[in-house]
DNA sequence: TAGATTGTTAATCGATTAACAATC
DNA sequence: TAGATTGTTAATCGATTAACAATC
């Protein structure tokens, strides 16, 4: 499978998710195209890669979808990862619903200031960073979350990878430099947001 | 052009950024690419599209291919977006440097709470949501950021769209129903994990 | 039956990559 | 001069799109 058809399966998974909490059994390929602009004919064809999941004249059961997607992309289990940085940002992130819907579970929660250690965020309560190397390992964690302050980005990247982190979503502006085989994920707001005013521009 | 070199210009001007910000001078096709991903000759094709911005066996001057970019992408003036919701992640997003450093002004915060309306976060102060329609026109804003729940977010894009707002950030879980000539951009970290944890498992 | 939508084909377009001469 | 890196070509691959028969 390429990245382009993981990705794209992935954001399918958002938008059956979404459809089913709104009460919705079916949907149709030119239903999750208005959603996630990607084109309906993309759509069937990554799907009909892996099965026959539609009904002509009907559309895809979202229920079933659900199930198939999750078992081609292994999103079954629960995933552990690790959040950095207890502030508002990561506040935010504790307490967004978004991640325990997709199996993922946020089981740490790490900072460097005592007023915040022990503090409750989300299901979780506030771990002193200083533990981070042992806790990581316990439980096994391979995803990193960064959400501190650009100047201390790369220190606790550092820190992530010498513990076994592989995979590392980055909040801050910083740029990490990081080995060959770690994969970083920068979220940045405003570099999406100038490509899509240079559209709306023209 | 694409949206495609559209997308990836933007990202380096991210990268350019930072890097001058580290101190940098000038930068190879390869040292972009590593930052971005990007493979190193799509990078000087980008470029190359646009003239001969770069000395070979030296590298691009950051200073003006920054300027070059900028240009190219017309994002050298200011431009005003409007935030809703003074939560959490709306505090987090409000204080981020990162819009500013992108010429990007975040010229107003609504909020529907009384408790929140008056109190400063970033460099205003939340404005009572009832005031959107008004404050929208008056400042010619034409991109809302939704850090609200996803229970209120169709709600909120609708009274944005209804003020002329044509591209909408969306920080919340929803599907947004929206006019073919608005722009959606939804941010959800959980997508982009499921695809990253694939490629990990295989 | 009539309408809708999948699954699939075929054609086109843009992205990716390797390679290398030009040149700083 | 020697080393490095751009700008560019050529070949390949994946994404996009239109179209439509199959079929629910």
């Amino acid at each position: 499978m390429t990245v382009g058809v993981a990705a794209r399966l992935s954001r399918y998974l958002q938008v059956l998710a979404q459809s089913k909490k709104m009460g919705k059994d079916r949907i149709s390929s030119q239903e999750i195209a208005d959603y996630t602009n990607i084109n309906a004919t993309q759509i069937r064809r990554d799907l009909s890669n892996f099965g026959k999941f539609g009904k002509r004249g009907v559309g895809y059961n979202i229920d079933s979808l659900l199930g198939e997607i999750r078992r081609i992309l292994r999103t079954q289990g629960q995933h552990n990862i690790a959040l950095v940085g207890a502030g508002r940002l990561g506040q935010a992130i504790a307490s967004s619903p978004i991640f325990a819907e997709h199996g993922i579970n946020i089981a740490a929660v790490f900072d460097n200031d005592p007023e915040r250690v022990g503090r409750a965020i989300g299901s979780q309560s506030v771990t002193d960073i200083r533990t981070l190397p042992q806790v990581v390992r316990e439980k096994n964690i391979i995803v990193g979350v960064l959400a501190v302050p650009a100047d201390s980005a790369q220190q606790v990247a550092d820190e992530l990878l010498g513990s076994g982190v592989k995979i590392i979503f980055n909040y801050s502006e910083a740029l990490l430099d990081v080995p060959q085989d770690v994969t970083v994920h920068t979220s940045n707001p405003a570099v999406d947001l100038l490509h899509a005013l240079y559209f709306h521009l023209t």
